[in-house]
RNA sequence: GGCGCUAUCGUCUAGUGGCCUAGGACGCAUCCCUCUCACGGAUGAAACACGGGUUCGAUUCCCGUUAGCGCUACCA
């Protein structure tokens, strides 16, 4: 038999990392499996429902390339099924009425189990369970109705949802029940946690995968990371491209236990895949970055861009990093660091070195790394300091910052003209006379 | 409160009774590389919540305690 599984989003909200991780899995599954991964649109509650959140759903999962198959379904287009179900229930005497809605009824004391792919045995007292509304009075159906319907109606074969809805299971079960339905194999993943180990929610910062994209996260390194959220392949792997992760999915791999979000360890991953990725697929991503900021004009080279990136990849978190680090490079503005200056620049000595390095730098034939280097080093020389004397004050002179890519790089990609009225203006306002 | 779920380094995890003096990764520390930072390389500190069982032997199985989280809506 066929796999099915679905990803059932709320347009309520963003799509919120959790949520993204839960399809994932789905998606993982379903593709692994070579069965179907259907997308279902749970949007029964009219007030809070809104387009621009579907919008912004669909287009969080194509970024990650989560792609669904078949058509979409909403919920919202199916209210006549859910009611006929209902009605049934009705004649039927499992469920009864409460003005317009309609209240399944559950009979106490009955103890309702299943086996869940990763907890196993999960057992429940209906004496816990209160009467269950299945339409609610503005004629929706009720989630945990909607849910049991729809499941049943497009034969999903196994749910694989949030440790959240585990007490929501036994409810639905009896649902299956009472429509003489089979219901499908339970499969409940641990949460995603904040910082303080409850429920990852927006008071622990970012948690929509919008965010994350804004940022300058790759989706390869999103993908990667949520993935082993709560999952493990087994043995050492921690980098696994979408394929990799695919070939080795298994829901029998998924833990039990709740897991952080460590923001530091998505900012190590990200690298890692910004350093490794090739510049066809990062320059667009810089260029859109680029005039997010205003910081783009026709005046840019392609080709320069690529050496700053080339330069800068290795020791940036996300692309947001990366402008923050070459601000000087796309900007007339040299984001000045308070503490750099102290330490580079209001020292003894330093006006005068700077002076003379812009000086020779003026005369300097080739503009590239290696001829400034030599220069640098001669100068060095004549003056009897060493070159870190010269290149730490150069350094904060042209980029504001104490740390950054090798000088004599730096100076080449920020071109003479631009580099040599930096150490001038330096020498004049920012070191002691 | 009731019900449910969970419990390995600070974090993500490997581990399914002996291979564990518990492995990897992030982070941290030290060192190497080096003009700084990052990358890369090396080394180090760092965990089986607690108490009972079961067993020749428990991180691994069972029970309890504790703690954390989740659910307890005509939200999904």
């Amino acid at each position: 038999m066929s796999m099915r599984v679905r990803f059932a989003p709320s347009p309520t909200g963003t799509l919120h990392v959790g949520s993204a991780r839960t399809a994932l899995f789905n998606w993982l599954f379903a593709r692994h499996e070579k069965g179907q991964f259907l997308l279902r649109i749970e949007d029964t509650d009219q007030t809070r429902s809104k387009p621009e959140f579907l919008k912004e759903i669909l287009g969080s999962l194509q970024w990650l390339g989560l792609n669904w198959d078949g058509e979409i379904e909403y919920q919202s287009r199916r209210l006549p099924h859910y009611t006929a179900v209902a009605d049934k229930l009705l004649t039927e005497g499992l469920a009864y009425k409460d003005g317009q809605a309609i209240i399944f009824k559950v009979t106490p004391g009955q103890v309702v189990s299943f086996e869940d792919l990763v907890h196993g045995q999960v057992q429940f007292n209906t004496l816990e369970i209160k009467d269950q509304v299945l339409v609610k009075s503005d004629g929706m159906p009720t989630y945990n109705f909607a849910c049991v319907v729809d499941d049943s109606d497009f034969q999903i074969t196994h749910v694989i949802r949030g440790d959240d809805h585990i007490s929501n299971t036994p409810k639905q079960l009896l649902i299956y029940q009472a429509l003489k339905r089979n219901p499908p194999i339970f499969v409940h993943i641990p949460l995603i946690l904040g910082t303080d180990r409850s429920r990852l929610s927006k008071r622990h910062g970012a948690t929509s995968l919008q965010e994350y994209r804004q940022m300058g996260y790759l989706p390869e390194a999103m993908v990667n990371f949520l993935a082993l959220l709560g999952w493990s392949p087994g043995g050492d792997r921690e980098l696994l491209t979408l394929e990799e992760l695919i070939h080795e999915f298994d829901l029998k791999r998924i833990g039990k236990t709740g897991a952080m979000f460590d923001l530091t360890k998505l900012n190590w991953m990200n690298n890692q895949y910004l350093k490794n990725a090739s510049l066809e697929e990062l320059l667009p991503l810089v260029e859109e970055k680029l005039s997010e900021k205003d910081w783009w004009t026709d005046k840019l080279e392609p080709a320069w861009v690529a050496e700053v990136v080339e330069l800068y990849k290795s020791r940036v978190d996300t692309l947001e990093d990366f402008c923050r680090q070459t601000q000087g490079l796309f900007t007339d503005e040299i984001p000045f660091d308070p503490e750099a200056v102290e330490l580079r620049l209001k020292q003894p000595g330093v006006a005068g070195r700077l002076k003379i390095f812009a000086e020779h730098l003026q005369i300097l034939q080739a503009w590239d790394a290696a001829s400034i280097e030599a220069a640098c080093r001669s100068i060095a020389e004549q003056l009897k300091v060493k070159a870190a004397e010269l290149i730490h004050p150069a350094r904060v002179a042209v980029t504001g910052r104490a740390v950054g890519p090798s000088l004599f790089h730096v100076l080449a990609v920020s071109g003479k003209e631009r580099t040599i009225s930096r150490l001038l203006h330096a020498a004049e306002t920012l070191c002691p006379s």
